[in-house]
DNA sequence: GCAAAAGTGTTCACATTACACCCATGG
DNA sequence: CCATGGGTGTAATGTGAACACTTTTGC
C-alpha cells in the first residue's frame, strides 16, 4: 500500500515497468521548405502494403539510448544531410490504431530549410518536395500531422521570425513578403509591409542589390540574429481574443 | 533494399517492432486551481527511493489499448472525479534518463478546473493544492514540466478564453481580473480591463450581485461559451514580433 | 464615518490601414 | 517602349495606456 491512495503508480511507487514496455515510440519531421513561390514539405514514397504508394513523412523509430529531439536531428541529418536547421517539437500522436505494425507513439517535429543551399543531397534518396497544396491522402494520420504542423507555422510566424530559415541568406524584401503571402495564404500591402519589417529592425540591408532580374532589383538583406537575440530578453503582456 | 534508399524504416517500409517496443509510455497531467488569489497546482507525494518525499505531478502508464488523450482524461477521473475539465496536451519530454525505472516517454497535459466546486473528492487521495510559488523541486523532470506548462498558461490566457475555466460559473469582474494579474504576472488597470472584457462580448451579464462583502457589490457574470463559438469562426493575420 | 472595492470617460500616443506615383532593369 | 516589380509618404482610423472621482456596502 502506498501513499498515493492504493494505487501503485510510475509516479508514485516504485514499480517495474515490464508490463509497461508494450509501446514503439517514433519521430516524424514535418520539413517544410520553399521554393518557386510554393510552400513545400518533403515526402518518402511508403512501401507498406496498407499504405502502398502512398506519401509518408520522414520518421523513425527512437533508439533506446537517444533523447526524442536527437533522434528528429538525425533522421534530419541522415535524409537531408544537414546539422543545423530550424527544428521544433511540435505535437505527439498517440491513437491506438495509427500504426498497422503494433501500437506506435510518435511526436511530430517541424523544420524549416532553405531548398535552394541543399538540393544535392536529395538525389541519393527516395525524397520528394511536394507542393504542399497538392496533399491530399498521406500514409498513416501524416495527413493529420502535417495539417497540425502547417497550423503551427501559421502561428508561429506571427510570433517570432523563424520565417528567415526557408530563406537564402540574402533576400529582398519582395521575397520576403511573397513568402509571408504563401504561408498565411493572404495579400499584404507592399508599402505598410516594409515599413514593418524596418521597424522591427531585424533586417541588415547588406547594400547588394538584385541581379538578372527583367525588372528593376530589389536591395538584399539578411536577418539580423544579433538583433533578434537582444530583442527576445523584452516581454509582453496583452489579452487577445 | 526498400524504395527509402535501403533503410527499413517504420514509415516506409514493413517492419516488426519486436525491437521497437523498449518504451513505457505515459501521460502527466499539470492541473492548475484558483484559490485564495492564488495559482495552484495539484500534486501528489513521490514514495520512489530515487526522489523520497519530492512532489510529482498525477501521472500513469498509458494502457495499451488507450489514446494518449483519453489516458490523461482517466488520470483525471480517477484523482479528481472530475469528467468535462479542461484539458490540453503541452508537450512530449523523453530525456534517456528522465525515470529511474527505464525508459518513460511522457506526454504532459495541462487542465483547468474550479478548485471550489470540488473540493471534496480530493480527501480519497494523498493529493494537495500547492502554491506555485512555493514549487521548487519535484520528483523527476517534473519541475521542468511544470514550467514549461505554467509558460503554456500563461501564453494561452492571452489568445484564448480558457481562463474562465478556473473560475467558478459566476464571477465578479474584480475576481477575473485578480486571477488574470495572478496568472501573467502583472497589474492591469481597472477601467481599461472592463472595457476590454466587454467588448468582446463574452461576457453574460446575470443581473446579480455579490452578496456579504465588506464593500460596495459587484455585478455577477458569466462566460458566453455560445458568443465564443461564434467569435472562433473568424480569423486574424498579423506579425507580431 | 471609515475602509474597501465598484463603477464610469476622456485624452494622448502609437500602430494599422488604405492608397498612387515615379524609377530601374531586361527584353 | 513596354512589362515588371522597386521604392517612397501621408492622412484617417483604431487601439492601448494613463488617469480621478463618486458610489455602495459591511463594520
Amino acid at each position: 500500500m502506498t501513499r498515493a491512495g492504493g494505487k501503485p503508480n510510475i509516479n508514485t511507487s516504485p514499480v517495474t515497468l515490464g508490463a509497461g514496455f508494450q509501446f514503439a515510440v517514433s519521430v516524424d519531421c514535418v520539413i517544410f521548405g520553399y521554393e518557386n513561390n510554393t510552400l513545400k514539405v518533403l515526402l518518402i514514397n511508403c512501401d507498406l502494403p496498407e499504405f502502398k504508394d502512398q506519401w509518408s513523412l520522414l520518421g523513425d523509430l527512437v533508439h533506446p539510448d537517444e533523447d526524442l529531439e536527437n533522434a528528429a536531428y538525425r533522421i534530419l541529418r541522415e535524409r537531408t544531410g544537414l546539422e543545423n536547421v530550424f527544428l521544433e517539437q511540435v505535437q505527439t500522436f498517440g491513437s491506438i490504431n495509427r500504426h498497422p505494425a503494433g501500437r506506435v507513439i510518435t511526436t511530430a517535429y517541424f523544420s524549416l530549410l532553405n531548398v535552394r543551399d541543399h538540393q544535392l543531397k536529395l538525389l541519393n534518396n527516395d525524397l520528394h518536395w511536394h507542393s504542399l497544396k497538392d496533399i491530399s491522402c498521406m500514409a498513416f494520420d501524416h495527413k493529420q500531422i502535417l495539417d497540425t504542423c502547417y497550423f503551427t507555422l501559421q502561428k508561429k510566424i506571427q510570433e517570432e521570425p523563424i520565417i528567415f530559415n526557408l530563406l537564402a541568406n540574402k533576400f529582398s524584401l519582395r521575397e520576403l513578403q511573397v513568402l509571408y503571402e504563401t504561408i498565411l495564404n493572404v495579400e499584404l500591402d507592399r508599402r505598410n509591409f516594409r515599413k514593418k519589417l524596418f521597424t522591427t529592425n531585424l533586417l541588415t540591408d547588406l547594400e547588394e542589390m538584385e541581379t538578372n532580374v527583367p525588372h528593376r532589383p530589389g536591395r538584399l538583406y539578411s536577418f539580423n540574429h544579433r538583433q533578434y537575440a537582444e530583442m527576445k530578453k523584452k516581454t509582453f503582456v496583452g489579452i487577445d481574443f
